[in-house]
DNA sequence: ACAAAATATATCGCAAACGATAAATTGTTA
DNA sequence: TAACAATTTATCGTTTGCGATATATTTTGT
């Protein structure tokens, strides 16, 4: 009864799962850097344009503040990222890379993307359907978000 | 530089994006119900089959069991499961669903799909589709899981 | 200009996730 | 059978997420 309703019939029980799986199968390599998977995410909305207030970077990554703020300051702890007050605005946090964080971008870029090929080397999937999942994905974000 | 490395082209973050968006999604019923979504996922497990072991409703949900044993003891202490050691296996502990953890069925069976193709409703993919979606996801967690 | 509303960030508390480790029990093997 | 390995669960520490709330600053309305 209530077939709908098994675990095997969820969309949102896939989504949840294949995030976390392949958030783990990037773990090495972020072990390799020193960084988790949150922090690789600002890390690329700041390697893409850099000294941005938290609110921006937040909404890049679709994060509430309250979430990215306690990852900025461990980050700022580690000396990726540097933190100053904006100067036409004085309420923003201005997050800007250090040479450090500037310097993590080629370490990743020779890590990162031969990785996951890898990793996901026993995966079926082609670039079509890669493509076509991304659509899936991001009309589903699409209508999900504020 | 480094397209295949901007945020937009990764499968992973759309993937944590749609997983992250989806389970806010379901959160106002969850509420209704005074449960989590990773409790909501335990309840379905034992819905399916009761009086499982810790081990088998974690693999179930490709969890680890020190995910699985703080969940099932806070659940434990709202009433909804309770726990008792395995007859044959000591080491074991057997997972039940209380009354009113079996009361929980018709009340989510009420509330969780029809909310669910509300909070949906805007989104322009179709069953197929979902289908589709379904099928890839799968492809990439049977790759990555062990 | 001044009070009120809005905005940007920070802080707190709680519930996941997950690596590492420990303790109890069972299975295996010499 | 006695030592050792494997299995099952629990515990600890860290990082996320997120709701609720607080604080500082800016904007708006009168």
């Amino acid at each position: 009864m209530h077939a709908e309703f098994l675990l095997d019939n969820q969309i949102c029980f896939r989504l949840y799962t294949a995030a976390r799986l392949i958030t783990q199968a990037y773990m090495p390599m972020f072990q390799e850097l020193g960084i988790t998977y949150p922090q690789y995410l600002v890390l690329m909305v700041l390697w893409e344009k850099d000294n941005q207030p938290v609110n921006d970077i937040a909404h890049r990554l679709l994060l509430e503040t309250n979430t990215v703020t306690p990852l900025l300051q461990r980050m700022e702890k580690m000396g990726i990222v540097s933190r100053r007050k904006g100067e036409q605005d004085k309420r923003q946090q201005i997050v800007s890379l250090t040479e450090a964080g500037k310097a993590m971008e080629e370490k990743a870029f020779a890590l990162i993307p031969a990785g996951m090929t890898q990793q996901l080397s026993a995966c079926p999937l082609q670039l079509e359907d890669y493509q076509h999942l991304a659509q899936e994905l991001d009309a589903i974000i699409d209508s999900l978000k504020k």
